[in-house]
This record gives C-alpha cells, structure tokens and sequence, in this order.
DNA sequence: TCTCTATAGTTGTCCTACAACTCTCCGAGT
DNA sequence: ACTCGGAGAGTTGTAGGACAACTATAGAGA
C-alpha cells in the first residue's frame, strides 16, 4: 500500500500497529509532506487510508501530540505543529540520532575514533550497577550527517555476553541497531543537559572552531529498569536543533 | 467518588474526560501513591473506578506513558517508572522556574530591569500570532535563587485586555502567577535548547564570568492553542540543573 | 451588510468482541 | 527432586459501530 509518497507495510514482528503508523506519521511531517501549521487528514480519513481502525489511528495521534508534532482540536482536526528548520528532534523522545537524520533528509554516518574493552571507573561502574572488575566496552565516535559532524560522542557499555561481531556492529552505524543485535532495547533514559565550551572534546577534520556544545550526560535503561549504556553526547552548537516539548 | 485517597469529580467544563484523569492519575504517581515501580489497577479496574470506558483510561495513560510516567507492556499491566521524584524538576514538565528553586530549597527571587508597553518586531508578532501594530508587554528579568542569579530572562506577553494593576503584577514575582491572575493559563511551550556563549546576555552584580548560558527559546500556549508569551530564559550554566526524561 | 441558524464534518466517549501477549501454575517426563 | 512444556487466567492491542460534543461554514433572514 502506499500512503502519500511513502510505503506503508506493517511488521507483525515489530513494535505495535499504532506505534508503527506513529512512527510513519512523524516522517511524513518531518518531511513536510504535511506543512507546518497544516490540517492533516481526519482520523475516519486516515484510518482507510492505514487500513486500520480508528482507535489505532488515534493512539498513535494522541503519541505524536504528545511529543509536540502536532496540535488536537476537538471538533475541528488535527493540525501540524509550526517549527523552525534544519536537523530537529524532541529532546523527550529516546531515538536514535542517525534515524533522526535520516528521517530530515540527510546522510548519517559514524567515525570510530576509538573503542576498547575495558574496566569501568567508579563512576561508571556506578552509573551501570555493576562491580568494579566487570568488563565494559567504551568508544568515542562522531555521528555526521552528509559528512559533517553533528555531534561528539562518548559512551560506555555494559557487556556481559559481547562477542566480536556483535562488537563490529557498534562501529557500522547506530548504536541501538548494534544493542538491538543481542536483545537489548532501552526504553528510557535520563539526561542532565549543559552548555560546554572546550577545546577538548570535538577532534578531525570538521572539529568547531567556537569549541561551544550542548552536552547531554546520559543513561539508558532497559525495560526492567537495569542501565545498559551510560556517557556524554556533545552536540555542535548550531547544527542540530533540539526542541521539547513542555506541558503542564 | 473517591479514588485512593484522592477525590474524583468531572468537569464539564474543564478539559476532555481522559485530560482530566490523566492529571489525577498523575497526582497518584507524583504523590507515590503508587510507588515507583510498582504495577497500577489495570485498564479494566480504573474504567471501573472511574466510571469512565475503558477507551478513555487507555487515551490517559499513554499520555502518562509519553511524558515517561508510566511504562505500559503488552500482556502484562502498567508500571510507574523509578524517576517520578526527579522528573518535578524535569524540563518537559512546564513549571514556573520559581516554584522549582522554591520546592529544591531555595529562596527564589526576581529583579526587573526592564519593563515596558511596546509594539512587537516582526518575530514577535509573528510568535504570538499578532498583528504589528497590537501591543505587547516586554521584560528583562532576572530570576535569584537566595539572592544569586541563576536565570536570565528576555520575555513578551501578548496582552489584549491587560490593566495596568495587572501589569504591576508581573514585576512582583512568577510570570504564571500574574498570568493566571487575569486568566490566562500556559498548558504548553515549545522550546528550542542552545548552548549559548555571550558576553551580552547577563548584568547585575553576579553576571557570570563565563559567559556561559543554556538558552531556552520558547513560546508559551493556552488551552485553546493561542500563544500568549515568548521569550528566551538564559539559565547560568552550573548554577541550575536540568534533567529529562526520555523516552521512546 | 450583518446576524443567526442549520448542517456537515471532526474529535471525544461508550460499548462489545476478539486477538496477541505475559505470567503463573501444574503435571508429565526424566 | 528437577526440568520442561502446555494450559489457562489475566492484561493490553485492535476492530467495528454508535452516538455525544464541539467547530467551521454556508445560507437564510433581518
């Protein structure tokens, strides 16, 4: 079937029906194919139109208002809510930033500058609920889009089962997709959000001049509560827009 | 009725059936009424507590599933998240700055130096949905936390109807409170998040030195999808912690 | 021209039913 | 005594239909 100009094919194997059409409905809005500050279809409309009843279309409606992308009105419609432009993503939803610049239209990549297995430090061992002798696997990575970098990353993992291809999947693209390989899914994290200037951080060819980063220290947690991967994220002042959504 | 300890009465005049509960259930969370971790009525019980269809305690509760609240899984129940103290403080919940210093133990305070009736810039008006020529109210604040700065604030208000006693409320402490005093309630803002580095932002006696800022652009709406205020809030970084919780 | 009303369109809520998934418990087999 | 697997109960996900509540618009009437 085909909804606009994209495919839209369930996946019995995946997440829910309604988080599947919320996730294709982000698309086609951060993709414009709904203006900003436009109408969309009707629930009724939309329900034909995914082949799937209209409680499905709402939850997945009633996600995406959440998370600010768009605007409810009772009795009138659902409206697309107005942004600025260039790279976005909400800071409240946990996604991967490769999937976020692919859904903006660019190109993502990963440089691996390094990568090791190694021994935590208190606080890292500490932040991972582990004991000081357990191995994790630490990497530094820059995450681009069209070949410029967007952000500087440093992360560790905790790893109890990792063998070396799962391994070389963290150094091929989004580190989800790498966590997803051995059945580790986070569905949350909590971050603390700095401002950070330092010569320190960014490195290779597309290193900032300003030296100016928004920092987000975080940690993902699995489904039962466990942390499975902690460390910093420095995004590059200027080229990635964040925004949040704030309700009451 | 009584739900808990908690009274429940629908507003017919207030918000949908599901918002309404949605705040309640939130108050249970919040006030551990439920404690963290912990497994919640299921769908069934609460639409009979309630008195409501199911429908309407599954549209509450993913909402409270998309504000990171709770932890719905398929097959098994809902579950209150382990961080429901710390998300008070939290950016996505859209709290008076204030009243955040105050409940993290702190005397919080607001020096006005600047305030005045003007007509807007062609962004400002374009924020706030106005015409050029409808006045607006302007300010610069700065927001203490025992007496030391923690906040920076560039702020305009959209004020058709605004007396001047109303006005003097503004100078006298939250902006939430003078807001609600004649009425108007913010539900919601949009916030774009920059790490900022200027040497233009701060005055007064404890300026900071670094320079150093986490700006909030944001835009604040009522109930009815009206903005009534934008502005930028330039927090002094170190000086005020801000944690989020994301989630997928 | 302006105001009010009828009406069509849209979202909110209700009801019932069944599918899909999770967890626990119990019995068969080792 | 222990392991494994299946049955069954409980819970969330999706379906379909119906009506209530609200909004926007066009048209009638003053």
């Amino acid at each position: 079937m085909s909804i606009g100009k994209r495919e839209f094919k369930p996946d019995k194997n995946k997440a829910s029906l309604s988080n599947q059409i919320r996730d294709h409905m982000r698309a086609r809005i951060l993709n414009q194919e709904w203006q900003p500050g436009e109408k969309i279809p009707s629930e009724f409309v939309l329900a034909n139109d995914y082949q799937v009843a209209r409680v499905t279309i709402r939850t997945a409606l009633r996600m995406l208002e959440s998370q600010g992308l768009i605007d409810i009105r009772h009795g009138s419609g659902a409206y697309t809510t107005n942004f600025g432009k260039g790279i976005r993503a909400g800071l409240q939803e946990l996604r991967s930033i490769s999937e976020t610049i692919r859904e903006m239209g660019f190109t993502p990549g990963v440089v691996i500058r390094a990568s090791e297995l190694r021994l935590p430090n208190k606080a890292e061992a500490e932040e991972l609920r582990i004991s000081l002798d357990e191995n994790i696997f630490y990497m530094e990575r820059a995450i681009t889009a069209d070949g410029k970098v967007v952000a500087f990353s440093y992360d560790t993992v905790r790893i109890t089962d990792l063998s070396q291809n799962v391994i070389n999947k963290f150094s091929t693209g989004s580190v989800f997709k790498a966590l997803e390989a051995f059945g580790k899914h986070p569905v949350r994290a909590m971050s603390e959000i700095h401002a950070i200037k330092s010569e320190l951080i960014g490195w290779g060819p597309s290193k900032p001049k300003s030296g100016l980063y928004l920092q987000l220290k975080q940690t993902h947690f699995l489904r039962d509560g466990f942390p499975i991967m902690t460390g910093s994220t420095y995004f590059v002042e200027g080229r990635f827009q964040f925004i949040i959504h704030r309700t009451i």
